[in-house]
RNA sequence: CGGGGCGUAGCGCAGCCUGGUAGCGCAUCUGGUUUGGGACCAGAGGGUCGCGUGUUCGAAUCACGCCGCCCCGACCA
């Protein structure tokens, strides 16, 4: 992409309205703009960075036997009334009328719907297990939003929802998530932390929040050093075999938010293995039994030929806030650092002196080659001065800047930077190119 | 919803107290000089001062009402 004909619009100053980091960035970067309070629109280049994050989550959903799909953002009360929710949720729904006067709302949630298109297509326990999972808009008219898509009203949520037979398979299909969920976040540059969390009337250990650590997250955290240095499940691990002991192993250390910290637990380990931190939460996995199952008669007749309602777990990612959370923790006082996974772009090629045929001749071959090679290149192609470039370069973070000028060609080399350790190296043409492709 | 703050050019702000021709920096446009870390000179464009009502000869400025946005609390991916 020639930045000449791309909309980047970057601000050097930092806008009244944000007040934490990742806000500002995202702003300054050009990625959104708030179109009303907790309501963003997404520019072109943090668009780019939300789908691709979205693809993660859905190869690794994928990977663990989830099921894609998509339903819709408006939803009729009906339903909801079915399961008693249309009452119990309160004003963060948003409930609007259409022309005949019907009730319907903008989800917060699927767990009627998924439940609905579930009963009326699933009859036998042979079809089980199944995970169905969408990414979608949601709204909650959030009493206060803030920190910008870290907490929206509109954002978009990968929610997916398992249905077993028996608590043992609802735990399994937990377990999976679980899995997939440490795989996820890892792939994006994140340490994310499973912690415990509240599981409600239903009790047990099923439930965990996933906390990406970054110091101006909401939370305050308390956990085991060792939890942030593991790492995450191998690719190729089998979704199908026995993942208990996995889990257990992630789940034995101390990790808990300050709602359910237990100082004395926390006291018993050692000091300096004590982390004491704050984190965002980006994912959330439980476990709720027969709640909308027994409730809105989602059965399934069982082997031994009697129905019973189906055990389910839901399970979220905050897909528009991860972008929040990413820039939060990859950043440094000059800009976004993106994890390459996720960046809108992976290479920047800066045109020092835009106009001059030798470094135009020069950025017109490292960018078709480049782009041949299959990497996706921002070339700064316009007539700013060296300094404007660098500085925007580096404000929005990506992984690569290739860096191309009359002085450096004179001697045959490019100037190439890794945006994260902040290394520069000249380099012939090829060189630059064949480090970046390593 | 309770408490606090803000709304003046695309962005950041001054002016308001003490009413009298709407300002500054950045950005934008034109011409010129520049060009390796956010330039310089000269010129130009851009505003129903959030909206409404009132007070006044006269309102960005004073009063009342409304709307929007931000921050602190309860809620959450």
């Amino acid at each position: 992409m020639r930045l000449s004909r791309y909309f980047l619009p970057t601000l050097k100053e930092n806008p009244a309205e944000a007040q934490i980091m990742s806000h500002r960035l995202m702003l300054r970067a050009g990625l959104m703009r708030q179109s009303s309070a907790g309501i963003y629109s997404w520019l072109p280049l943090g668009y780019r960075v939300l789908k691709n994050i979205e693809q993660i989550v859905r190869e690794e959903q994928d990977r663990a036997g989830a099921v894609e799909l998509l339903m819709p953002t408006i939803q009729s009360a009906d339903l909801w009334r079915e399961s008693g929710r249309y009452d119990d949720y309160g004003k963060e729904m948003l409930r609007i009328t259409d022309r005949h006067d019907r009730e319907m709302l903008y989800g917060p949630t699927n767990e009627e719907l998924i439940t609905d298109i579930f009963r009326s297509a699933v009859k036998s326990y042979k079809d089980l297990p199944l995970n169905l999972y969408h990414i979608q808009w949601k709204f909650r008219d959030e009493i206060r939003p803030r920190f910008g898509v870290m907490r929206g009203r509109e954002f978009l949520m990968k929610d997916a929802y398992s249905f077993d037979i028996d608590k043992e398979g609802a735990r399994q299909a937990y377990n999976k998530m679980f899995v997939a969920y440490l795989r996820t976040f890892d792939r994006m540059g994140l340490k994310a932390i499973p912690m415990a969390a509240d599981t409600g009337p239903i009790g047990g250990d099923m439930s965990h929040e996933f906390i990406v650590l970054a110091d101006t997250g909401e939370s305050e955290v308390f956990c085991h050093k060792d939890l942030v240095a593991m790492d995450p499940p191998d690719a190729g691990i089998d979704y199908e075999s026995d993942l208990q002991p996995l889990i257990n192993q992630r789940t034995a250390l101390y990790a808990a938010t300050d709602e359910l910290h237990d100082e004395s637990e926390f006291n018993k380990i050692p000091e300096s293995d004590r982390l004491t931190a704050r984190g965002i939460e980006v994912g959330h996995i439980f476990y709720f039994g027969t709640k909308y199952s027994a409730s809105m008669g989602a059965v399934v007749t069982g082997p031994d030929g009697k129905d019973v309602p189906v055990e389910m777990g839901s399970y979220g990612i905050g897909v528009s806030r991860l972008v929040g959370g990413i820039v939060e923790a990859c950043h440094d006082d000059n800009g976004i650092i993106w994890p390459d996974s996720v960046a809108p772009f992976s290479v920047g090629l800066i045109n020092l002196k835009s106009g001059d045929t030798g470094t135009d001749n020069e950025c017109e071959a490292i960018y078709a080659e480049l782009t041949n090679r299959g990497f996706s290149v921002l070339y700064d192609d316009t007539d700013e001065r060296a300094g404007a470039k660098f500085g925007q370069m580096d404000l929005i973070g990506l992984p690569w800047q290739l860096i191309v000028g009359p002085r450096g060609l004179k001697s045959g080399v490019v100037e190439v930077k890794r945006r994260d350790t902040g290394k520069r190296e000249e380099l012939s043409r090829e060189a630059a190119m064949n480090l970046i492709a390593a």
